[in-house]
RNA sequence: GGGUCGUUAGCUCAGUGGGAGAGCACCUCCUUGACGCGGAGGGGGCCGCUAGUUCAAUCCUAGCACGACCCA
């Protein structure tokens, strides 16, 4: 063995790309349907193509790999599909951007030449991506993967559309829709980002026909005016009663619009009175629906003014506004300008100013999906994790408008929607169709549009498995057990794949939803490319490790809640690592003439021969395979993860190993040294098995080391607590000795005595159950709080006054020390602790004393209460009476 | 305007209806045969504010303040 030989620092790089090829060639994460076994499936939210993996991704995979090694260590058939997102505005923008450097637009190249380029984009970072996930070590079965636009997802799409626009959900019309003029596409409502900015509110009078009067209309967009086809006031609305059914003259254009009145108008709002503009305004073309506007185009695709503005057509939207405002301040029609803060809606990839603009669109109508989605929440067959992200759902469907879901792009999935030139016959269908269904012609021309990539990505839990084709995949794992995602993302995808999976699955696509947070810049911002203050997780795997990325993304956090990027906690992490893998060197740096003989599950026989150490380690592994477990099962990654680190460090490196050693050096007999090596490494070994989830390359790095039974620690079957095995006595006990051996070395930090220096002291108890646990635990004692002489005494004996003094429930401690004791520091010690206790217990018997809390808090509250006092009581007396010895006052 | 989350040690964050926790930072000590990416000990908190429920509130409820985010 060459165990003596490992380093003392433990180095990720050396191990991990080493076991990662282990378990692909040993085919671990490819899953065949096995009826036999329960089923287990995550289907990845599929990263974009656009770019690299970033802390987002990182973390979402984690989570991921988490759930999926746990369940399969507990014997799911456990399946995890990638795959990745053709991303379309996104990647169809990366594109362009690098055709510019060449000095080319999408349109020198044309439709098809343009598409080839996008598939070699994404060819080269689609693998990029998934390399990437492969170092962070996903566990996914790659045979699986799947891409939005390969043959089977793009067939799914077009039976989807098809099928809705069959039933009459999918329609094509005029309407107001969101469009980008630097994308040059329409982009969905929520693909709209609505930021507060400084702007004003111009009050404009418009002149009242045949009449002096005017009316006043308050805007923030005063070059939309020259589209208006309407003013409105409240109904209600005390002021314009009178008006109300007249005609104003709208300035400028010098056209005659009506007055109407409708509930929309907030009489609060400016002046009460707004001006209708049904092409350029969401709410104004609803307007215009209700009260039968028609509706002036002012504002063209390329935000420039048409030519319905007369003298204005094609100014820039911006400056027409000033310009309006001007011609209109000359007319002595502007009232007043105020600064005004509100909204303005950017697109949410390029952050342009988004412009209304009513036009021809496809829409899916949401009402008769959206309300089967509700339903289904509601009735808990999709549980989401935390609780609060139903509500947001929920609010999110209830008032859910229709869906656009054309994209004026050339990547992504072409609408299987033909047009006959000759009679104009609309064909929707799977395969082109080769001549015109209505009239045999030939001339037939397809929608020029590509679908919204979240239309297909709402397809994603059954379309990557297998559907519309009934495969055996689908029949297996659909329903999936549970999607892991960020919280950003629940309108764009959860909700869609949800009324897509009811609709087309009749069921639900997950059981339950794990939403988690964004990982934000240690300020607390959200990373991003202009702030430049993202952080790349391949470099800190680079750095780090992959393991310590992964623990560190998951500890410390809540379910849902985001999580600030420190670099220190990355140390933190780092150190456990370290940590873990010393622990193990030192365990394998004594095992070298030992050979196991039980089983790596059932661990050893339960023997006479087991101490008091043995015992307590053996119990407290088991209460952690049952915590890990239960936090494990409600989603509480972080808790379980900070269990492990707890048990690792605090317990067994800390106490267990070192209580260990005195019987691995041979101080004592051969059988009891080979007893100390089988505990340590079935506790350790096993604990591993906890781990691997969260740190799966360092865990099969030492398995593999260790004598060990299984191929890899990765099919090895998740830990059972063995009830023989916990041992609550010994906990009992074990805590009193480690109370005592804390308290000694807290007396000898007090007197800074060498640690290299051995003490002797006196332990004294008048319970006889205290002195067999101190008897039976002299060695502990001696050893970890460097004592070469322990005096028993039972009962009342004096003790000398030159030392200092402690309690620990039933045992007194005495460090003798001639001569080095300062009796008035000591004094003022005791005196400072017996007061503490005395407030303790003021405040313990304040609650005793209290009717109402003896007769309505539970009894074993009660009792815990009782045994409190009478402890501080013992505590105080005793301390009391060797202030008394120390005075001289007492004997 | 509606909603969600957060407010706990200097910093970053866990946590619980019944004696306040971790990591980092800070102070003291330690080349102890796994680990100085370590070990031992220590200091440091009206658990945002105000009411209410309760025998008991840092935890539950309401309101408020501040911060972040989402929706309109």
């Amino acid at each position: 063995m060459t165990e003596s030989n490992l380093s003392t620092v433990y180095d990720p790089k050396a191990v991990e790309e080493k076991w990662y090829q282990f378990w692909v060639d040993k085919d671990y994460f490819r899953v065949e349907v096995d009826p036999s076994r329960p089923p287990f499936c995550i289907v990845m939210p599929p990263p974009n193509v656009t770019g690299s993996l970033h802390l987002g991704h990182a973390l979402d995979n984690t989570l991921q790999d988490i759930l999926t090694r746990w369940r399969r260590m507990q014997g799911y058939n456990a399946l995890w599909l990638p795959g990745t997102d053709h991303a379309g505005i996104a990647t169809q923008a990366r594109v362009e951007e690098q055709l510019a450097t060449e000095g080319f637009t999408k349109y020198d190249l044309g439709r098809e030449k343009f598409l080839e380029r996008v598939w070699d984009w994404k060819h080269q970072y689609g693998t990029k991506i998934t390399n990437q996930l492969r170092l962070l070590g996903s566990s996914c079965d790659w045979s699986r993967e799947r891409f939005t636009m390969d043959e089977g997802c793009s067939a799914a799409v077009r039976e989807v559309f098809i099928e809705l626009y069959r039933q009459g959900l999918i329609y094509r019309g005029d309407y107001i829709i969101n469009w980008c003029p630097k994308c040059q596409t329409t982009i969905s409502d929520i693909e709209v980002e609505h930021y507060e900015r400084d702007g004003n509110l111009w009050h404009l009078r418009y002149p009242i026909k045949d009449s002096n009067e005017h009316i006043v209309v308050a805007t923030t967009r005063p070059e939309t005016m020259l589209g208006d086809t309407a003013v409105a006031v409240h109904p209600a609305d005390k002021r314009y009663q009178h008006l109300i059914g007249k005609t104003a003259i709208l300035p400028l254009m010098w056209r005659e619009i009506p007055i109407i009145a409708d509930e929309y108008v907030e009489s609060e709002f400016g002046t009460g009175a707004v001006k209708v503009t049904p092409a350029h305004d969401v709410n104004d073309f609803e307007m215009g629906l209700r009260h039968d506007l028609p509706k002036v185009v002012v504002i063209g695709q390329d935000a420039r003014m048409t030519e319905q503005t007369g003298r204005y057509a094609g100014m820039d939207r911006y400056a027409c506004r000033e310009q309006v405002v001007q011609d209109l301040e000359n007319l002595g029609l502007l009232l007043k300008k105020e600064e005004h803060h509100h909204a303005v809606g950017q697109c949410y990839r390029c952050a342009s100013v988004v412009e209304p603009l009513v036009s021809k669109q496809w829409f899916v109508r949401m009402q008769p999906l959206a309300e089967p989605a509700i339903e289904a929440v509601k009735q808990g067959r999709t549980r989401f994790v935390p609780d609060r992200f139903t509500r947001i759902y929920l609010n999110w469907l209830e008032n859910i408008r229709d869906w656009c879901i054309s994209r004026q792009l050339w990547w992504g999935h072409r609408i299987p929607v033909w047009y006959c030139q000759d009679c104009g016959e609309i064909i929707c269908q799977k395969e082109e169709p080769s001549t015109c269904t209505q009239c045999q012609g030939l001339n037939l021309e397809q929608d020029q549009d590509v679908l919204d990539t979240w239309f297909s990505s709402g397809l994603w839990p059954f379309s990557t498995l297998g559907w519309p084709e009934k495969t055996p995949d689908l029949e297996a794992f659909y329903p999936t057990s549970v999607l892991v995602t960020g919280r950003d993302i629940i309108f764009f995808w959860v909700a869609r794949m949800i009324f897509s999976g009811l609709a087309f699955m009749q069921e639900v696509p997950f059981r339950e939803v794990l939403i988690h947070g964004l990982i934000l810049d240690a300020q607390g911002r959200k990373m991003s490319k202009s702030l430049g203050n993202g952080v790349d997780p391949i470099e800190v795997i680079d750095q780090y490790g992959a393991d310590t990325l992964r623990f560190m993304l998951i500890t410390g956090t809540t379910p849902g809640n985001d999580v600030r990027f420190h670099l220190e906690k990355l140390d933190q992490t780092r150190n456990f690592a370290n940590k873990v893998w010393n622990a193990s060197r030192f365990v394998l740096l004594n095992l070298s003439d030992f050979r196991p003989d039980s089983s790596e599950e059932e661990g050893p026989e339960h023997s006479e021969t087991f101490t008091l150490a043995d015992r307590w380690i053996l119990s407290r592994y088991n209460r952690t395979i049952n915590t890990v477990t239960r936090h494990l099962e409600n989603y509480d990654i972080g808790e379980a993860a900070k269990e492990i680190y707890e048990f690792i460090w605090n317990e067994y490196c800390d106490w267990y190993i070192e209580l260990a050693k005195p019987r691995l050096y041979g101080r004592e007999t051969e059988a009891l040294r080979q007893q100390a090596q089988k505990v340590l490494h079935y506790v350790l070994c096993n604990t591993l098995k906890l781990l691997h989830p969260f740190m799966p390359f360092i865990t099969e790095e030492i398995y593999q080391h260790l004598p060990h039974q299984h191929q890899s620690i990765m099919v090895a079957p998740w830990p059972q607590v063995q009830e023989a095995q916990i041992f609550a006595e010994a906990e009992t006990e074990m805590h009193l000795l480690m109370d005592i051996i804390r308290t000694v070395r807290n007396l000898r930090a007090e007197i800074k005595l060498p640690p290299g220096k051995l003490a002797d002291i006196i332990l004294a108890s008048t319970d006889p159950k205290a002195l067999k646990i101190v008897r039976e635990g002299e060695g502990y004692i001696k050893n970890l709080a460097a004592i070469a002489q322990i005096t028993q005494y039972a009962g009342q004996t004096e003790k000398p006054r030159q030392a200092l003094a402690a309690v620990v429930g039933p045992v007194e401690i005495y460090l003798p020390l001639e001569g080095l004791v300062d009796l008035e520091k000591e004094i003022a010690r005791l005196d400072k602790e017996v007061r503490a206790i005395e407030q303790e217990m003021e405040r313990v018997s304040k609650k005793l004393n209290n009717s109402g809390f003896l007769g309505k808090a539970p009894e074993a509250i009660i009792n815990k209460e009782k045994e409190k006092l009478a402890e501080f009581k013992t505590k105080k007396e005793t301390l009391e009476g060797r202030v008394a010895v120390l005075r001289g006052t007492s004997l």
